[in-house]
DNA sequence: ACCTGTGGCTGATCAC
DNA sequence: GTGATCAGCCAC
């Protein structure tokens, strides 16, 4: 089987090794193709750009009616360019409904049924990795490319291949010497013609600077595979609950990817990423080699005047992390740019629902058929979330409904009312078959070291399809859907919330206690003497067929706290947190590690060792021994601070402290950017926006964190568990503690 | 210009 | 003090 013959999924056309795609006339683009020997050659293709309408209308583009009798009925096909901008804008003046596509590079792969790296592997792109240091002059802060004193120390370059070279600006001719480093930026580019530029923040920091000071020294960057400079604006992606707002950066022939951006997306997954600064990062999946200590960039600074090879090994280890990082979280999105009529670099950072609205409209056009209006949006129930015990349980079982959404959909035909093709129902039943076989690939590759490329590519697979699977259910309740469907979304989610009643039900009835349910999966105590099988037997012949249940984990203690938010202790010693109330990072570290340790007590049945806990706490934060960096609260803003201010003028909101520092701070703060600061004063009562510090103002020697705030905060943190904590000897006690 | 969904907890602020 | 509201973060 090959996955790519599936036309709904991967396009119609198939056309192989295409890394790039950029219009480079009115009504042309230009196609980039990685030859079998490595080399890429250029081919133009014809490109016109239509809109979808109602009714027919009045005009020179070409009017072709479409299929089935859904309210879009025609397309209308531009000659080019600037012929479709300019009906569009007719339309938009005249207020005719009508819809189109604004990114010419999706149009074109759309249109084309083309997708890019179809045929490829992702080690066949030339991927490139760049990281800058910088220097400042003593009496500021931060840098900032504008500043005369400020420059570049040296440029870090690397390649997949693992070539590397570093820059570095002489620094006793430090401006000469960096109009030089960015000629010989310049130079390497060309000479190494990458597919992918790569960097930690290479939007917000690196290249911006780059630009800056090419700009001072009159130096172009002709980066563009056709010799043009890189264009860049003003952009914004959502990631989760967050906001980031970046300059994006756009490349003629080549894809820039953030790998600040990529471990974004990652942690809303896993929610487990201390912070997303390159180290920390790092970090967390053990790419640091052998760097002990990250020097700060004072020391740096000392290291290019004095040691240059200690700047040397720093900004090289950077670009190695950034190129592992990469290897690690892009692959799936390579896999993604062959399935979705998206630009590599766009599928990054375009949320699920979009790209699958984009299979369908993609499928729809080549049908010739017709679309229908955007859908209807209405408020929906969601899953079935309850908590019916709290405190400590011992032997505690979990068990799940495997993809209860998609299982559902499935099942009981809840698909969307538009979809008259019913594309629905043939790519999620495919995508569920995909994945299967997918994984038996990826397996089947595994342990064996000559076929690890093809492990990786499996498994970049695998995890692509089951993103996709797990976002239909989205989609019906997506308001910008064409095919969306929010009756169809509320059906699942009530039939999701039928079968978990069943579940709980049936354990009841053999006599499990059932602690926390949440969506699809229940944690429960089972009946003394059950076995999984007895009970997996029963609760699988009061489900429906095609929904199947998992019994997936034992724990040998939980405490649960309240709904979302728990603990489990696994029998490896392990202890998992779930939840905002027990690991939220809006939390100060000092209140995480407090409750971590806390819990553990419980569960591991010390709570003598408890006052000792809360004496250690107390001490270290009267005696001013914690490193401040457990007080300090990371908030990441939301709003501009132009927004926050109109919103506070308007008493649409509160004042917050995080924005009040970044207001006083006089630097350029924008949505998605954190700011770290932690409470000073003397009184216990204090408003926290008042008396605010950020954590870059922190003298060590001059230690003034607010201890009685800390301290009470430390107390209710204290009297939020109290009631968990029991009075006498744990092992008297049975079961939970109340 | 951009955008998957709902449910739930907590801390900060502010009006009463 | 108390309750309402908002923002931020997290579970699924």
């Amino acid at each position: 089987m090959r996955f790519t013959d599936n036309a709904v999924l991967f396009g119609s056309d198939p056309t192989e090794g295409i890394i790039a795609v950029e219009p480079t006339a009115d009504a042309e683009v230009t196609l980039y193709v990685r030859g079998g020997d490595g080399s890429t050659r250029l081919e133009t293709a014809e490109f016109r750009p239509w809109v979808w309408l109602q009714q027919p209308l009045e005009t020179s583009a070409e009017i072709q009616e479409l299929a089935g009798d859904l309210p879009y009925r025609f397309l209308a096909t531009c000659k080019g360019w600037r012929h479709f901008q300019n009906l569009r804008q007719q339309l938009k003046r005249d207020q005719v409904p009508h819809f189109a596509w604004s990114d010419p590079i999706q149009q074109y792969l759309a249109a084309s049924g083309r997708t890019l790296f179809k045929g490829l592997v992702y080690e066949d792109l030339r991927r490139l990795q760049l990281d800058l240091s910088v220097y400042c002059a003593p009496e500021f802060e931060f840098p900032s490319a504008e500043r005369a004193s400020d420059h570049l120390m040296a440029i870090a370059l690397s390649d997949a291949t693992g070539w590397e070279e570093l820059i570095l600006v002489d620094p006793r001719e430090p401006l000469t010497g960096e109009k030089a480093a960015l000629e010989r930026l310049n130079a390497v580019l060309l000479e190494r013609d990458p597919d992918i530029l790569e960097g930690h923040n290479i939007f917000k920091f690196d290249l911006p600077y780059l630009t800056a000071r090419a700009k001072r020294h009159g130096v172009t960057l002709p980066w563009g595979r056709d010799g043009s400079k890189p264009g860049t604006r003003a952009s914004r992606v959502q990631i989760a609950e967050k906001a980031i707002a970046y300059p994006k950066t756009e490349i003629a022939g080549r894809h820039v990817v953030d790998t600040f951006l990529l471990a974004q997306y990652y942690d809303v997954g896993t929610r487990e990423l201390e912070g997303f600064g390159l180290e920390e990062v790092a970090a967390h999946f053990s790419l640091t080699q052998g760097q002990e200590r990250r020097p700060d960039a004072r020391e740096l600074q000392r290291a290019w005047l004095e040691a240059p090879s200690e700047l040397a090994a720093h900004a090289l280890g950077a670009v190695r992390t950034s190129r592992a990082l990469a290897d690690l979280l892009s692959r799936s999105y390579f896999t993604q740019a062959q399935i979705f009529p998206y630009n590599f670099q766009d599928v990054i950072v375009r949320g699920n629902a979009t790209k699958i609205d984009g299979l369908f409209l993609r499928e729809y056009l080549r049908r010739g058929h017709s679309l229908p209006e955007f859908p209807e949006t209405r408020m929906f129930e969601g899953g079935y979330t309850a908590i019916f015990e709290q405190g400590v349980a011992r032997d505690v079982w979990h068990c799940d409904v495997a993809s209860l959404y998609p299982s559902v959909m499935l099942r009981f035909d809840y698909f969307p009312r538009h979809d008259v093709l019913h594309l629905f129902r043939g790519l999620l039943s495919d995508l569920r078959t995909f994945r299967l076989e997918a994984k038996a690939r990826m397996r089947e590759a595994a342990g064996d070291p000559a076929r690890r490329r093809e492990h990786s590519g499996y498994s970049a697979l695998q995890n692509t399809f089951k993103i996709l699977i797990n976002s239909f259910y989205g989609y019906l309740g997506f308001s910008q859907g064409h095919f969306a469907d929010f009756d169809m979304a509320a059906a699942v989610t009530a039939k999701g919330r039928e079968l978990l009643t069943l579940m709980v039900e049936r354990l009841r009835a053999l006599g499990a206690r059932v602690v926390e349910i949440d969506t699809d999966g229940i944690y429960f105590v089972p009946p003394a003497g059950a076995t999984e099988a007895m009970l997996d037997a029963d609760l699988q012949a009061a489900l429906p067929e095609g929904i199947e249940v998992e019994f997936d984990a034992r724990y040998r203690a939980m405490f649960s706290y309240k709904a979302k938010n728990y603990a489990l202790l696994t029998a490896d010693g392990e202890l998992v947190l779930k939840g905002g109330a027990l690991k939220s990072r809006g939390l100060e570290k000092f209140q995480r590690d407090y409750t971590e340790r806390l819990i553990r007590l419980l569960l591991e049945e010390r709570p003598a060792e408890i006052p000792a806990l809360q004496e250690e706490f107390e001490r270290a934060l009267r005696e001013r021994t914690l490193p401040i960096e457990d007080l300090v609260r990371t908030d990441t803003l939301q709003d501009s601070l132009t927004q926050y201010q109109k919103k506070i003028a308007g008493s649409a909101r509160n004042k917050s402290a995080a924005y009040e520092l970044a207001l006083q701070s006089g630097r350029p703060f924008q949505p998605g950017d954190q700011v770290r600061y932690y409470i000073t004063g003397t009184k216990k009562n204090v408003s926290s926006y008042q008396a605010a510090k950020l954590l870059s103002d922190w003298n060590p020697a001059q230690r003034d964190e607010n201890v009685e705030f800390y301290l009470a905060k430390l107390a209710d943190l204290a009297a939020k568990f109290a009631e968990f904590v029991p009075q006498r000897k744990p092992r008297e006690e049975q079961g939970m503690l109340f």
